[in-house]
DNA sequence: CGCCAATAGTTGCAAATGAAACCAATATTG
DNA sequence: CAATATTGGTTTCATTTGCAACTATTGGCG
């Protein structure tokens, strides 16, 4: 006694294939969707606040640990695109808030730091930045924060791992 | 005993503000990064197999499970934007994929399903679908992969409170 | 009703994006 | 050590993106 389609017409993309996929509940979808919502979330502060884009902010941050690196260096640590790098370190030279020297060792590479001004920016931001990171964490308990961080890493690292072969 | 900076010139970004922020340990961050390496991972089998983009697939998902939809209701359903949903509906419309036809209780909208075409593509993508998330969770156990669920819908849904006020 | 506000979707346009071509310098190899 | 491959970074160009303005329709509300 099967129960026949609701409505004639309408595709049952259920009965008669795979049971349908729960986007909801499909992790490539939840990952992608927590993701923007922070990211917005953020962004638009980095945006208003200080002119900054996503990516400018990243080399910002990766710079403020203290040290020069090259662009190379920075596609790395933070897995931005090549070209995405080039275009955020030009912006933030223009601004005066990044330095670039070519390197002694390698004249194909250029060290990016901090200015001074960038500096500044820098202390006024990540205060900021931190306080966000605070608001959502309020969401978890602090097990449960660093549960989520280390099953984010397990989950990339293993897309990582699936993409090379 | 402070010790000097280790490179002169060089701005030390954690003395003299707030301590250095560890891009590394930040959970926006670490969201994006998990969320861009899960992403690219399964965007290209779509793009290559079936010559989807992300949006498309993620409006199939939804028309996958059997119901017409308004395009507001994919938008609410998938997160999209207004503007990218009726690209990617138009884009399925041309292929054949999706049917429109006009609501008779609205004639503003829209509902749109899957052809029997758009379900044959999706009985063969499911599995595919599947299979990749099966393989993203083998770094999991499956407690893990629930508490990593339940944790992504906290932080999106801090994340959206945080954001209307 | 008749007018104004809100909503469903589309389109125009300017900006963001990234693949591929490109330049310059270094590494490698016969 | 010359020829070649590789790497760091930039530029070009076609594509993608999304805000804002637009059309069409509906929902109030006096």
């Amino acid at each position: 006694m099967s129960a026949p389609p609701a409505r004639p017409g309408a595709f049952d993309g259920g009965a008669t294939g795979p049971a349908p996929l729960r986007l909801d509940a499909y992790l490539p979808y939840r990952l992608a969707a927590a993701s923007a919502a922070v990211s917005q979330l953020i962004a638009r502060t980095y945006e208003t606040r200080f002119g900054l884009t996503i990516w400018q902010w990243r080399v910002l941050a990766v710079l403020g640990e203290g040290e020069e690196r090259t662009q190379r260096a920075l596609i790395e640590r933070t897995g931005m695109d090549k070209v995405t790098v080039s275009r955020a370190v030009h912006a933030l030279t223009l601004r005066g808030i990044v330095t670039r020297r070519s390197s002694a060792a390698d004249r194909r590479a250029t060290l990016i730091g901090l200015s001074e001004a960038g500096a500044d920016i820098y202390r006024e931001i990540v205060p900021l930045a931190r306080a966000y990171e605070d608001l959502l964490l309020q969401a978890l308990t602090p097990d449960q924060a660093r549960e989520l961080d280390r099953l984010l890493r397990c989950v990339e690292a293993r897309a990582q791992a699936l993409r090379a072969p």
